[in-house]
DNA sequence: ATTATATCCTGATCGC
DNA sequence: TGCGATCAGGATATAA
């Protein structure tokens, strides 16, 4: 589902459309998305796509009447997708919103109704907090800080977002794999060579997943409509009892808040 | 304070 | 063929 390379890639291919476009009308079908009010966007033009943690941020421009500048941080939890039109289109059956700009439309599509937005006025206030793992912060030393003293297993504090953003259920599993840890393991039990090894694959197993525009497991599509390809190197995911391809041991799974982890007994300690 | 659980929602799949 | 039960998982409110 979309964890971070799924969100960095649709943010990537929407920011050439979106970006110098206007707003005509903004129209919000679902009113779950309507939470605590939305503010007047029509008018303003789109100024930045980017991605914070696992969200796509959305920055509008400040109005000549003086209105400071506007963000809209675009959670897709589940099966939200945010597709690009070049020119309205008919209407998908789970369209949640619309922005119709001065050249094509935006759509916010959301089987399950999980996605959420949130606006913000400032910038900082819009940011995940929390540390991204492809920022050159993001270094074995400062993993460590996070990891140390916590005796929560590993695999459930990947998934957590308040430390470290932008994994999910898929790539927790596959990165504690070409780490070669065990997802039970205390997160603060990690020495100094499993650190390093953590901070290392979780970047290039996420960089790896960026350049194949993500994973489609079921549900994700880019901004174009366009299924992921990262799914073809899933070492571990959903490969429960099939041979670990790196010392064909049989891959396990275990339920870990809920959660289904995958693993292989045999390469990862 | 930290960790576990229930909840939100829909569609696909499974067993009978 | 139909039908209810179960599963999928991101994040958070609530419980322990």
């Amino acid at each position: 589902m979309p964890e971070l390379p799924e969100v960095e890639t649709v943010a990537r291919q929407l920011h050439p459309h979106l970006v110098g476009r206007r707003v005509k009308r903004l129209t919000i079908l679902d009113p779950r998305l309507r939470g605590g009010g939305t503010p007047r966007v029509a008018g303003r033009r789109i100024v930045a796509v980017r991605r914070s943690g696992k969200r796509v941020l959305l920055e509008f421009s400040a109005t000549q009447r003086g209105r400071s500048a506007l963000y809209l941080a675009v959670h897709l939890r589940m099966t939200g997708r945010l597709l690009w039109l070049p020119r309205a289109a008919s209407e998908e059956r789970h369209l949640r919103a619309r922005f119709d700009l001065d050249r094509g439309q935006l759509q916010f599509i959301d089987t399950r109704r999980f996605g959420t937005f949130d606006w913000y006025r400032d910038a900082s206030a819009a940011e995940s907090s929390g540390l991204d793992p492809l920022s050159a912060e993001a270094t074995p030393a400062a993993y460590g800080r996070l990891l140390a003293g916590s005796r929560q297993p590993l695999k459930p504090w990947l998934l957590r977002q308040d430390r470290l953003v932008g994994l999910g259920n898929i790539y927790a599993s596959e990165i504690l794999h070409a780490a070669r840890i065990l997802p039970d393991r205390p997160a603060g039990s990690l020495d100094r060579a499993e650190i390093g090894r953590l901070a290392r694959k979780t970047r290039a197993i996420l960089e790896r997943a960026i350049v194949n525009c993500g994973t489609t497991f079921s549900d994700f599509q880019d901004a174009h409509g366009v299924e992921g390809s990262y799914q073809a190197f899933l070492a571990v995911y959903d490969r429960e009892g099939q041979r670990c391809r790196r010392c064909r041991s049989e891959i396990r799974r275990l339920v870990q808040q809920q959660r289904s982890t995958y693993y292989c007994g045999g390469c990862q300690h």
